[in-house]
DNA sequence: GTCTATAATAGGATAGAC
DNA sequence: GTCTATCCTATTATAGAC
């Protein structure tokens, strides 16, 4: 049971967290080791484990818990925001072409989806798509899309972001991401 | 340059392929081990070297060709049959669901993209997903699509697949596959 | 809080017997 | 064609000095 880590969350934790956020999302858990972490930070083995006492587990648990954090923050918040339509979902869309670097950056759901990632990590990043999903099909009723449609609406265009995301990085082109997100925009406006 | 191996083609070499083929596909490249794959085939290390003599790096090339040219026969060469729309439509989406054991079984193009599998192995992977995307596109003009949508409408649809497929297993709830496979055909026939 | 040193195990790959 | 034995490196993790 990986619990947090030691008491003083200051500011060298958040740096090493972004490295190791970054680590994570492109290799998976099982394909990236301390020693690579060690490298990257220039922290040696013995201090990482000053800072996660639980470990590799440890690592990816807090990485996914501060990854969904931004992730409700930034993507899924705007969605309940009192605006139209077009406002909430161009939020939406513009967080998601920042939070994956404009095609560049993989997805940490993906990535420890894939990758055997400890279950308490898995179940973290489940449990945020779950509510990427539910806000999604939400902004739609709230805006006034048809009821009966809307969970499916929202279920196809997070599988196109997601889907596009990894199709453009397996053919290393970024701009077939950044054109879909426009197009998935349009049809979420659609209606 | 790994090649890819011995004269005799045989059938222990097919069954081997199998189990290397559910093994990278789950895992990815970096977390299946040489000794993951001794273990699973019941094989000893060096027999494998038998059949790869470039490791693992050969193993992953070989399976993800085998795999490109049954994706191309099941899933490919249906779109151009001289069929109607509907008949090339369906015939995709039911070697999709296949493919996928109804979302069961991850894509190999997906956990190849994301470990960092040999470049050899990730360009057959990406000419796998080109092929697919422009016989899809090709397919919706030989319909009577709208020519200049159909590229577009062709990227959304194996997005959906993609996006869907890593959802699904992300939730662990494989009935959201399937469903989204039936949304998907109904979006292609239409227009 | 960071380091060196070290344990114990698992990794990819090869040599050579049978 | 399969095996045992082996090599070397990398791995996760810990102990303990500073």
């Amino acid at each position: 049971m990986p619990t947090t880590a030691p008491k003083p969350a200051n500011d060298a934790r958040e740096a090493l967290l972004d490295r190791l956020y970054a680590l994570f999302r492109t290799g998976g858990f099982e394909a990236v080791s301390i020693g690579d972490v060690s490298r990257e930070t220039g922290l040696g083995k013995s201090s990482l484990y000053h800072y996660f006492p639980g470990g590799k587990d440890d690592m990816a648990l807090v990485v996914a818990e501060r990854a969904a954090a931004r992730v409700r923050a930034l993507v899924i918040a705007p969605l309940g925001a009192p605006v139209d339509r077009a406002r909430r979902i161009g939020a939406m869309i513009a967080a998601v072409d920042a939070l994956y670097a404009g095609g560049e950056a993989p997805c940490l759901i993906a990535a420890m989806t894939l990758s055997d990632a400890p279950a308490a990590t898995r179940a973290c990043l489940a449990a945020l798509l779950r509510d990427w999903l539910a806000a999604l099909a939400e902004a739609l009723v709230a805006t006034d899309a048809a009821p009966d449609a809307a969970e499916a609406r929202a279920f196809a265009a997070v599988s196109r972001i997601e889907g596009a995301l990894m199709i453009a990085r397996a053919l290393d082109d970024r701009a077939r991401f950044v054109a879909e997100l426009a197009r998935i925009e349009a049809d979420l406006l659609r209606d």
